[in-house]
DNA sequence: AATGAATGAGGTTTCATTCAT
DNA sequence: AATGAATGAAACCTCATTCAT
């Protein structure tokens, strides 16, 4: 079954990328062959090779492109002048959103390449660029609390946090009818409020004045 | 390069489990190869099937043990009759030791099996009996305070601070130096207290009368 | 050695068929190597299984493919309107001329897989359908002669005809002057002269004088 | 699960040609595997190979003893002061007696080992033996009826009738109830009536209007 | 621009067979 | 006398990758 038409070089590359993103989700990235995918993507084998290269390269390349999905999606969603809680719920549900949205996409990519050498350094680094975000925000929000904890532990705790959202988005993987917004409000519960006081009666709402 | 002596099955069993840790570990599941494993332990390779058989039920052997050493050393540091959060340091404590003393035993293994069909299923399983043991102890703080979350609410949680812990265990592993105790203490004070308390300046300690 | 040159399919399957069915006859089955196959007809293994598919479909295939010209060619020899001993003959000259011919392709597979899972069962279907098909013309043939046989007694007959066919085929193969025509002539006077007065309505018995 | 007790060695051997029987004609000469036999007869491995040597060795170890069974129990059939049909009878009544009585032993012998170097080459020289039998047997019915056939015609009419033979003895294979007696006179009642007309100077020629 | 044809390389698995106890 | 421990060798199969058309 050949492509049915030629078709400009981006479109096909895109046609490329969405069917081996489907098929590394689903068989992962050893068991996927480069035959399935070019035959997912209605394409004959050299095309993949001559378009996207050798199988590392494209499974990079699927995992740069999901990743610049996520980060622009979260980046878009947040509002500079917000203070530090909403601005990390604001996060939290942009990301949940889009994990919600595109379950193949991110999450088991991210799954695989965590555990994958050479890719899991790559994605060491992205992850590095997140927990950097978060411990900035940490640090802006103690700066007007006159809290005092050194540098490494606010790295911790972002840490923790950034751990804390990855587990959720699998949870919402696995519970598709899960409201993102409302996960992210729970979490925020945890992590910005505190098991403690969350038992004890308290909560936390991304509308509450603060 | 025979083996140097004919040794028991208990103990060329162990042997062997240990290569395949460590190649595993070092390699990944798909690279790792028989060969190398087998000769990791200073065996000939149908030694390694005829004691472990496929590689697909070495590497769950690997899991299995791996895994018990965890929950054992989890479970004998429970004390029963502590406050809620003290048990919970506890477990993260030691679940840190384990974690901080052999590297490449579990977290490695864990990442790997995480992402990898058919061993990311039963991962998942045990992950939930974790999951549900912190749910329960959640639970049982709750009714102690007189909070009134849901099920799914505590459930949510759970998997935040799940989440948290093994975040938590990713970076013990980057930074060898960390102190089990002290990174158990530091992610209380975010689960337990909040981000917001804790920046303020409060804080959380194992030895504080609660 | 690579492949002298690129063909179209059709042609290195063919070529790869008359390989493996060299082979499988030298070597039988299970001492014959895809490996060698592969050799045998100048290609390279991954051809073979891209084409032809696993040993056993290979084997299977080379199977058909000698029946079905063995099934035509006697087939092609009936001639419906002819008394019954001469459409016997008729057959019996052209499956001798097959064996005659094709040393290699036919009895050597059929004597193999007579034997050897999951092939067995095959051939012996195989087998049923020409019995079947001896047993009518015999029933057809009694039905002008006056006889009662039973059909279980048809049926042994027929078994036996088919064994002597059998046995004379490798008595071919090892006397490769022999005439097709003339041992179906030879055969027939065994087994006709018998079957002949049998259908007729003679019998032996063992008490008797003689 | 070792042997119960020390035997002496014929009983052990027996033993282990019984399982290996068994197991070389349930699985087939290539895929029984040492180890299975070993265990089928309750013994190590190494012993096995002490008593009975190579696997190669142990098939045909099985091979002789069936077939020495087979021809003895063939040749203690034979009443010598009896006529030709009244003898050929009561061979094939013990034959079909034999293949009836161990069905397993028959299976070994003839399916596996007719189309399996190096064991076929044996196994046809047995075969020659028989027909070499069955032609003399013809060679003196003729010359009490006054045929004229020559020597190469007996042969073929022997060879026929011990495919029709060995045909038969596979239909009882398949068919348990059978009565051995009832096929052999079946058998002769083909056979039989047929020769007997060919040896008496009767003769079917395809030309011949009939 | 696009593909059918082709292969090198490597991995898992299974046996028959033998020591050393 | 008997066996658990051990291995060399080889088979099947699959895949990423590239020519030649």
């Amino acid at each position: 079954m050949p492509a049915f038409k030629r078709l400009p070089r981006a479109v096909r590359e895109r046609q490329m990328l969405d069917s081996a993103v489907r098929v590394f989700s689903r068989r992962g990235y050893h068991a996927a062959s480069m035959d399935e995918i070019a035959e997912a993507a209605g394409v004959s084998k050299p095309m993949v090779y001559a378009y996207l290269g050798t199988k590392e390269e494209l499974f990079t390349a699927c995992l740069h492109r999901e990743a610049t999905r996520l980060m622009e999606t979260v980046a878009g969603a947040v509002e500079p002048d917000v203070p530090a809680d909403r601005q990390l719920w604001n996060g939290l549900r942009a990301f949940f959103d889009v994990v919600a949205t595109s379950r193949e996409g991110w999450t088991v990519l991210y799954r695989q390449a965590r555990g994958l050498e050479p890719f899991a350094a790559e994605l060491a680094d992205m992850r590095s660029r997140m927990v950097r975000v978060v411990t900035v925000l940490l640090g802006r929000a103690m700066a007007g609390s006159g809290g005092r904890a050194t540098e490494t532990e606010l790295e911790v705790m972002a840490h923790a946090l950034v751990g804390a959202g990855e587990s959720l988005a699998d949870w919402m993987t696995d519970h598709p009818g899960a409201d993102p917004a409302k996960t992210a409000t729970q979490m925020m519960n945890v992590a910005w409020l505190g098991a403690d006081r969350l038992l004890g009666g308290t909560s936390w709402h991304p509308e509450a004045g603060r």
